[in-house]
DNA sequence: CTCGCTATTGCGAAAATCCGCAATAAGGAG
DNA sequence: CTCCTTATTGCGGATTTTCGCAATAGCGAG
């Protein structure tokens, strides 16, 4: 994958040490297409080398949401999921009845985030915001 | 509180059994003004009376959530919180930084609602969404 | 290339949440 | 009021995530 090299140089340069497991992490989330857990990941890394321990995982995961190289996302089932920058920003509609998650173009919520703005000053961030409801399947079937 | 007695009373209602952990659970709920976790909870209730037992907590928080009595919010702390209905709609602004959270008015999305419903015809409920971003302090933290 | 500092890992245990199952008890029928 | 059905509880244990700590190993300096 061609961001691993990026991201790999962009830890080093802000100070944290390459290790080999810090590298397989890297690569099996870049070579991601989807969402994973850190369960996936782990079993995803489990096949292709040795096993890394499961607390290495979690601390690095979280290192990387930290860095902004990847992103963590609350889909409302419990466990959260990870996906690869390039994945791109979108919001995500989660449906609460049947848990369908449907992504929507974040830029919609544009004037939202410049009203926020405005009242509050704060720098809203609705490149992978989670907005739960009903699903258009669901609303016919409650009638 | 005025709620309790409702709540009791549409659970009823609903086919659900009143037992005393019910009653105590969700009152504790209805008095509490803030956001509350399961084991906030559970203190709670330890101090006016016998305990209960955690998974019970859990459970009930959950059917609660469910039959739409309690909101249920992520804030990213890892921990899930509960707040009494009453609490009211507003969306959650939460700082990635310092982790404070402001409440901003949820009638702002009602437009961003609007567009997601026509694009993808899902019924989006903001009343209580969170997001992330920074807050004014932070912002000037970071120069 | 070698050495030393210290960031990072693995391990074991804690914390938070959820689950299966047997015992209990809510609430409707008689 | 008593009995019966079955929803609900408490318990023990599983699962997911986090944490402290000693052992390990990056990587910059010499
Ligand atoms: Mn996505
Ligand atoms: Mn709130
Ligand atoms: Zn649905
Ligand atoms: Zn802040």
């Amino acid at each position: 994958m061609p961001h691993c090299h990026t991201h790999i140089e962009k830890l080093r340069q802000r100070g944290y040490r390459i290790t080999p497991q810090r590298e397989i992490i890297i690569k099996a989330i870049a070579h991601s297409t989807s969402h994973l857990t850190a369960e996936d990941l782990l079993e995803l890394i489990r096949t292709s080398s040795e096993a890394i321990n499961i607390a290495t995982v979690y601390r690095t995961l979280e290192m990387l949401v930290e860095e902004g190289l990847i992103i963590r996302s609350d889909l409302g089932q419990g466990r959260a999921v990870y996906a690869p920058h390039q994945h791109g920003p979108h919001l995500h509609l989660v449906c609460r009845q049947c848990g369908e998650v449907f992504d929507a173009d974040h830029t919609m919520a544009c004037s939202l985030r410049e009203q926020i703005w405005e009242q509050h000053h704060f720098e809203a961030d609705f490149s992978h915001t989670t907005v739960f409801g009903l699903c258009a399947l669901c609303q016919k079937k409650e009638e």
